[in-house]
DNA sequence: AAAATACATGTAATTATTGACATATAAAAA
DNA sequence: TTTTTATATGTCAATAATTACATGTATTTT
């Protein structure tokens, strides 16, 4: 999937693996995120397939950057994954429902502890996400791709936050209740 | 995380590396869940480390059955993981919302049937999650441990059920609105 | 001035996960 | 009777992810 959404990025404009690692953690983190060693690796894998081409800047002689680009057959790939729809549910993971699920026989004001202290990770996410403008995410009009809306993108990128808030929110509400069953035991 | 699951559900009764899928499958599948290759092979570690024993089941002669027993040395790793409590919220991922970010591309009609598609699978997700009685996730009585007190345990397994519910119903919420919102381009 | 952080790019080992291949008996369904 | 599904246990290759190690310049903060 990384793969995916390295193009999807280089779609926009061309960037570093430096970059890269920024954008994510800028918008796609909270529902796929990725190491910078898994980035340069992956960029390695996906020049050496054709998919992407890259070249060291020369404008900066001191820092060396290498800029990324998307080929056309780094375009065809994105388009031809975006055209296969999803036909099932992921898997998904949540180590504090695994902890949680086997915590009969732990001390109640431990459990209380560790989901009061989840609840204020919680609650910061939730105001880090307030704070995102996804319409922010667009490259500096000169830089990007002409043959994109960006206004559109930028719908769509919303529509991501949204789900992402709405997570937070029916997580912060799940731990009160939750936290209120267990003080009543 | 696996090898927690693992102690976890051994630390309630013994049993064979197939009926830890089908405990894994029925409860703890939609916040984690395993292939049985990868059951077989951390069991196997979990044997070599002295956090697990298995004997083979003399019984049945035909089907060959390999019966996990959590030793000491696994109880006291259990016990020492339940009391580390977690201290950030782990990454999370979810292929839909990452095809979605990069559908500003893409054809509308493509992508509404992409997600009515989703919201039927969330619905008889949902659907399926009502009709789980986690009180039933429970051993027969005279199998269980001795020292455990499992209608606390269905407390807990209860908690996580809730949250996953919250999360299906959260999911379709945001599902009908990104719907509405895209029809409305 | 020194320390910390930001901007950069890697490599490598280890662990985790996926998915296929493989084998075999028992029970249920067609 | 045959086919399918359930009950079982593996092994293995490939991919994905994590984590650490490594190096180096620039900018900001103390």
């Amino acid at each position: 999937m990384l793969k995916y959404i390295l193009l999807g990025f280089l779609n926009y404009q061309g960037m570093t693996g430096y970059d890269l690692k920024r954008s994510i953690d800028g918008s796609t983190a909270h529902f796929w995120h990725a190491y910078h060693s898994q980035i340069y690796t992956t960029l390695r894998k996906m020049e050496r397939d054709g998919l992407v081409t890259s070249v060291i800047d020369d404008t900066d002689e001191r820092l060396e950057r290498r800029i990324y680009q998307i080929t056309k057959q780094g375009k065809s790939k994105l388009k031809e994954w975006l055209g296969k729809s999803l036909t099932e549910l992921p898997p998904s993971k949540d180590s504090l429902l695994v902890r949680l699920f086997f915590s009969g026989s732990r001390d109640r004001q431990e459990v209380l502890s560790e989901l009061r202290f989840q609840r204020q990770l919680r609650q910061q996410q939730l105001e880090l996400y307030q704070q995102i403008k996804p319409e922010e995410y667009s490259p500096p009009s000169q830089l990007r791709s002409d043959t994109l809306d960006f206004d559109r993108e930028a719908k769509f990128w919303r529509m991501t936050l949204d789900l992402g808030l709405a997570y937070e929110q029916m997580y912060l509400k799940w731990l009160d209740e939750t936290i209120s069953q267990i003080e009543s035991f």
